[in-house]
DNA sequence: AATCCACAGGAAGCCCGGGAAC
DNA sequence: GTTCCCGGGCTTCCTGTGGATT
């Protein structure tokens, strides 16, 4: 091999990208296009502080990738701004429930993001003279301390705490809706400040969990983002390509394409600009001119793969396992998968590794996070007289999460032995 | 019509690690 | 150090399910 030869190559190769962090979800856009409809209705919503009134709580529902985070962090940030000069100031608190999943932790943050700017504000000694802690501790208080806390900073002056909670469907799936409860509630509890939630969910039907004064406090207004439509999406791809990539590398079949592809996938503008980013990377590590079709198929293929296996290889240790005995199942046996059949394979592999066996009710749960994360499907069946059981689908290829699977260092070398394989349906 | 299989999945509670306050 | 609190993973115990079988 002529190692001369290698960065000569490298060199010789036109650039495709100009900047490509332009095509990264972490980048807002100054023009979000084709949501004009829903700016103006959430800034119409947010407005009333600014006439005195108490601005309703909403709630924005729509599939991922429809700009939701979007709009409402750019109407967010242009309300501050505007409430610089009006009576009231306008404080906007933006938090994933992802990751800030739990009564606690939002009380937590919240209290934390209003006590650091009393601080910056009065003075630490304020603090002090008030009773209030400097910070809310990651845990280990009792969470009405944290509430009381976020309180008093809070209500110190007149001023309107715009909470956005992204993601709120996760929140209430995990923790319930105590959290919205209280902060529901505080309006009536608070002399100076007030608080108007933004909630932020994909899923239509979380409500449905929700006690019903919180449904009807936190669904006054209801805003709808509808997914794009290849034609929307063409549009958001061009605005984009105009300042990520090089002038004349892109065709405008390859940002159709893309745009296609994504509006099948319920109109995801990420899922689209994920794709003609890895487009423009594959097409230059190939050395091409310019971006084609064919580089656009290998960069769907690309994404769909490395997104199964980062899932499958960032799953816990037993979940792993259990992939791997479905996965064998679903190799090597005629008739569907069932959860009795998996749970034997299991067990026979968490012995092999030297792994705690866990319970069937355990694995039951396990199952569907599974389910939850798409790498399975799993459908109950009754069968009669024989039971009633889980039939799981697997929807990546055996052979793909077993490789994944066995990057564990712990899974390498695993083998189905003892084992009898059921045979006949 | 009654029975019964082989699980699903809810409820409650245990245990542990992490962290703060006393 | 001890005591209190939170959250997550897990177990134990339990009730429910619906069609094939008796």
């Amino acid at each position: 091999m002529a190692s001369e030869g290698l960065f000569d190559m490298i060199l010789q190769t036109k650039p495709i990208f100009k900047d490509r962090e332009y095509l990264r979800h972490s980048y807002t856009p100054e023009k979000l296009p084709h949501r004009d409809e829903q700016i103006q209705q959430i800034a119409r919503i947010l407005a009333a502080p600014l006439r005195g009134e108490t601005p309703s709580n909403v709630l924005i529902y729509g599939k991922p990738g429809t700009g939701k985070t979007a709009t409402v962090n750019y109407v967010a940030k242009e309300l501050e701004k505007v409430s610089e000069k009006a009576p009231i100031k306008v404080k906007v608190v933006y938090l994933n429930c992802e990751r800030v999943n739990t009564h606690y932790r939002i009380l937590a943050k919240l209290s934390d993001t209003f006590l650091e700017g009393l601080r910056n504000h009065r003075g630490k000694e304020f603090l002090t003279k008030m009773n209030l802690p400097t910070h809310v501790p990651r845990t280990g208080w009792p969470t009405d301390e944290v509430y009381k806390s976020f309180l008093k900073s809070l209500d110190d002056e007149k001023q309107l705490a715009v909470i956005i909670l992204d993601e709120i469907d996760k929140l209430v799936r995990k923790s319930g809706d105590d959290v919205l409860y209280s902060l529901t509630r505080m309006n009536s509890e608070l002399k100076n400040a007030k608080v108007s939630i933004i909630g932020i969910s994909n899923d239509l039907h979380f409500m449905e969990y929700l006690d019903s004064r919180v449904r009807s406090s936190l669904g006054e207004e209801e805003t709808v983002f509808p997914p794009y439509n290849a034609h929307q999406l063409r549009d958001i791809l061009h605005q984009r390509s105009e300042i990520s990539f090089i002038d004349g590398v892109l065709t405008d079949p390859v940002i159709q394409l893309c745009a296609a592809h994504a509006a099948r996938e319920h109109g995801d503008a990420r899922r689209a600009l994920d794709l003609l980013r890895v487009s423009g990377e594959i097409a230059e590590s190939m050395g091409a001119e310019n971006v084609n079709v064919e580089h656009v198929r290998k960069a769907h293929e690309r994404i769909e793969l490395d997104q199964t296996v980062e899932v499958i290889k960032t799953l816990p240790v037993q979940s792993k396992l259990l992939l791997y005995s479905i996965s064998m199942l679903a190799e090597r046996t005629p008739r569907a998968v069932i959860s009795g059949d998996v749970y034997g394979l299991y067990e026979d592999f968490c012995r092999q590794v030297g792994l705690d066996i866990l319970t069937r009710r355990r694995v039951s749960d396990l199952i569907s996070e599974l389910d939850v994360l798409g790498v399975i499907d799993a459908k109950i069946i009754n069968k009669g007289r024989y039971g009633r059981t889980k039939e799981i689908k697997l929807n990546v290829h055996p052979l793909q999460v077993q490789a994944a699977v066995q990057q564990d260092y712990l899974f390498s070398d695993l083998r189905a032995e003892n084992f009898r394989f059921p045979t006949r349906a």
